[in-house]
RNA sequence: GGAGAAGUCGCCUAGUUGGUCGAGGGCGCACGAUUGGAAAUCGUGUAACCGGUAAAACGGUUCGAGAGUUCGAAUCUCUCCUUCUCCGCCA
């Protein structure tokens, strides 16, 4: 979301943006609020006067019933009354107009990071880096699912007997996998100074409407009945929901933080064929990292997140490349993204695994996030937030980089503590 | 889940027969005076948001949130949220 203000004085710049990121749909938007902008504000200072001559008459009204005058007191009642109409009008128009006003501001998209490269989609997205050798090796890489089921770590029968397709049982040494996943991404997190937080699973409706638009709100948002709450489709809600109308002080910026966090998604609309097994699912967990930080901090804050879960990959032998959306692919309300991919062997190609975005202040904005500087002057935080690492999806690129000929999956150094000291997994059948 | 009490400006608190209360006092904080420096003391200032302005002045909104009664609500009514105490129930 931007500041009206800003709008209201760079259209030109709002426009422009709005043209690289191919929506020119949205152009005529622009002017328009503008003009109801310039029409609420007239409608206010009108109301604001009425207002403000009725509290005056209101206050002689008092006066004249302490002093007993009744009727001067009756005389200046009439006088209010006569404007309550027009007040109630104005009143009605105001809130109108404002409602008009934020719809349009909140598709409005947020000015990019001129770093962005100009594109229509994700076709024209850039590599900016890319870390290990995308090797394919020369024996065939099974399904990720029936890679899993080797070991007997994968029940999606009885998962879709018990709850529904998009579901799945992970057992044994997949499952024990999982969770070494997590807590090893954890403790990663944790020693590059970030602070653990485990976050409420829940967050109720005006929180909801607060970190997400309505339509991402019904593809996603799973709703529990006869409660006003919501599960959490990533910890990011609840976690930026933290900080929903703070004002917090400067010197305790920046807060960097790290999240897990089980993930409810209804994951409404078309699957592919390549979205089989634990691919896409209404359940999964993850580490998540967020940043609430200074303006100027957040383009540096943005190279460090994402370069953690580069890290956090290259230490578990998974290759990985880095993509940044261009300018058409980018949502709305972010001003600079990149998806972090890892290396696919079976499909020879890279799949994305995570994704890290500087929201600038268009989140905080939205959500009243204000930091109180040290000269006492009140600003809107930046926001970021980041996956460390989201399995099962995750297990996915960790099992066909790591799986040997022999069907039994290496198991990197790193994660070898959290896995009972286990160098190898062979496989059950 | 049941019963009771309460939610006021960073913190504590005054304010309930509705009327100069957007709000008094204390603490804290900021600035200034005093001091060799500090403490103590004294003085001044100290909510957010919107509109307005070159900047001010000025106007509006907000006393947990929302709705209502009224010419007028921190004060009355309703709903919700939160906290505390007691009971119940659990991990």
């Amino acid at each position: 979301m931007l500041d009206l203000r800003f709008l209201r004085e760079n259209p030109e710049i709002v426009k422009q943006n709005i043209r690289n990121k191919f929506q020119d749909s949205k152009l005529p938007l622009v002017d328009e609020v503008i003009a109801l902008d310039e029409e609420k504000r007239k409608s206010q200072q009108e109301a604001d006067a009425l207002r403000a001559n009725k509290n005056k008459v209101s206050k002689t009204i008092g006066m004249y019933m302490a002093k007993g005058m009744k009727a001067e007191a009756e005389a200046a009642k009439k006088q209010v009354a006569e404007n309550s109409a027009a007040l109630a009008a104005l009143e009605a128009k105001e809130t109108e107009l404002e409602e008009k006003i934020t719809k349009i501001m909140m598709i409005i998209p947020n000015i990019i990071d001129p770093s962005v490269p100009i594109g229509k989609d994700d076709s024209e997205n850039v590599e900016v880096q890319r870390y290990g050798e995308p090797v394919v090796p020369d024996f065939d890489i099974p399904y990720h699912s029936e890679i899993m089921e080797t070991f007997n770590g994968l029940d999606l029968d009885s998962a879709r007997r018990v709850a529904g397709n998009g579901f799945y049982y992970l057992m044994g040494d997949i499952a024990r996998l999982h969770s070494a996943v997590i807590s090893y991404a954890r403790d990663f997190m944790i020693d590059r100074g970030f602070t653990y937080c485990i976050p409420p699973y829940m967050i109720r409706s005006n929180v909801v409407t607060g970190v997400m638009s309505f339509a991402e709100m019904e593809a996603m948002m799973y709703k529990i009945e006869g409660e006003d709450l919501y599960l959490i489709g990533t910890s990011e809600h609840s976690m930026i929901g933290k900080f929903i109308d703070q004002i917090v002080e400067e010197k305790n910026l920046p807060y960097t933080l790290t999240s897990y966090s089980p993930c409810f998604r209804k994951e409404k609309g078309a699957h592919g064929i390549e979205e089989r097994g634990v691919y896409r699912i209404h359940q999964f967990e993850k580490q998540e990292m967020v940043v609430v930080c200074k303006p100027e901090d957040s383009m540096m804050w943005f190279d460090k997140l994402w370069q953690n879960t580069v890290d956090l990959f290259r230490s578990l032998d998974i290759p990985v490349r880095t993509l940044e959306c261009c300018s058409g692919d980018l949502a709305d309300l972010k001003v600079k993204s990149v998806d972090v991919e890892a290396w696919s062997p079976r499909q020879k190609k890279y799949f994305e695994v995570g994704s890290c975005s500087n929201l600038g202040d268009a989140q905080a904005r939205r959500l009243k996030i204000r930091v109180k500087g040290t000269d006492g002057k009140k600003y809107l935080a930046h926001t970021l937030n980041n996956t460390v690492v989201a399995p099962p999806r995750m297990l996915i690129a960790f099992l066909e980089n790591n799986l040997n000929a022999d069907g039994s999956v290496n198991v990197p150094v790193a994660l070898r503590p959290y896995m009972g000291g286990k160098e190898k997994l062979i496989p059950k059948q």
